[in-house]
DNA sequence: CTATAAAAGACAAAATCGGTCTTAAAGGGC
DNA sequence: GCCCTTTAAGACCGATTTTGTCTTTTATAG
């Protein structure tokens, strides 16, 4: 239960890449994939829906290739899983109320409820940045 | 991320319907299967495999059934979960060591570590006697 | 105009999920 | 010993998700 696809390893580990990129400086999807040990071609994948919701920047031609779209201070670890991942959700009836005829009287639902509130917190209070910082 | 199957709530509904039962009957999993709503054969593969680990009895033949193997306060939420899902593991980093090449360095590694064992604690401080309390 | 690099989208193997079906085995009542 | 009931075991299966690849297109710098 409860596992990290690969895309969303992949993606932690190519943000982190970026965030430790010296200022003013882009790098090659290339470069980062073999950096991270991540196949390029899906990497490229990733990284490039992170440039439509703006997570990332991007740039074609000579010279192009990725920078973060925000410092990396601002970025959460929770944001990060979330926009591969989905939303975290511990059981299908957290999403719409309707999802379990018993969702009204269960006493399991706000276990739930809870793990998804921790694990939010936990990933949610992780900036890219300090997971940036080691070597 | 991180959703529980249909396998581990059918589990989980399952296990509370033995709980509910009154002392000294036992359940059909034709009965078990309609009240929960769950499909018959695949909760009795389900069930079947709890009985493999003693988390239930069961008895073949004419008045035969199932019934819990130990009394519900002493089984956890986890222990169910964790019975049909495997181990709670948010990044398959966790299981083994040569998991990782930067597992050493890593800083996103105890991140994960902290969400497992939060919702380890979670699910583990849950018994199945509460949870069968309501109507 | 050309070389470069990301964007977009079709394709697909493999694994996992969510079951079903059939046959066997065990136990109770007669 | 012979049924009837009920779980056990295991083969099987379609749908979905995961984990990618491949090809073509578009944008840009020089
Ligand atoms: S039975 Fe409870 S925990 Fe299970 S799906 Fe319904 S509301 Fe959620
Ligand atoms: S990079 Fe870190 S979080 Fe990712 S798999 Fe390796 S040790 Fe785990």
């Amino acid at each position: 239960m409860m596992e990290l696809t690969r895309k969303g390893e992949y993606a932690i580990r190519g943000i982190i890449y970026l965030a430790r990129l010296k200022p003013g400086s882009v790098a090659l999807i290339s470069e980062i994939a073999e950096s991270t040990g991540v196949p390029q071609t899906f990497l490229a994948k990733i990284l490039q829906s992170f440039a439509k919701i703006g997570l990332v920047n991007s740039f074609r031609g000579t010279g192009g290739g990725f920078v973060l779209g925000r410092p990396p201070a601002k970025i959460t670890l929770l944001e990060v899983v979330e926009a591969v991942e989905g939303p975290i959700m511990p059981n299908r009836c957290m999403m719409d109320e309707s999802g379990c005829e018993f969702s009204r009287t269960c006493l399991v639902h706000p276990v739930w409820r809870e793990v998804q509130s921790k694990v939010v917190q936990i990933l949610g209070s992780v900036t890219i940045e300090e997971l940036s910082k080691g070597e």
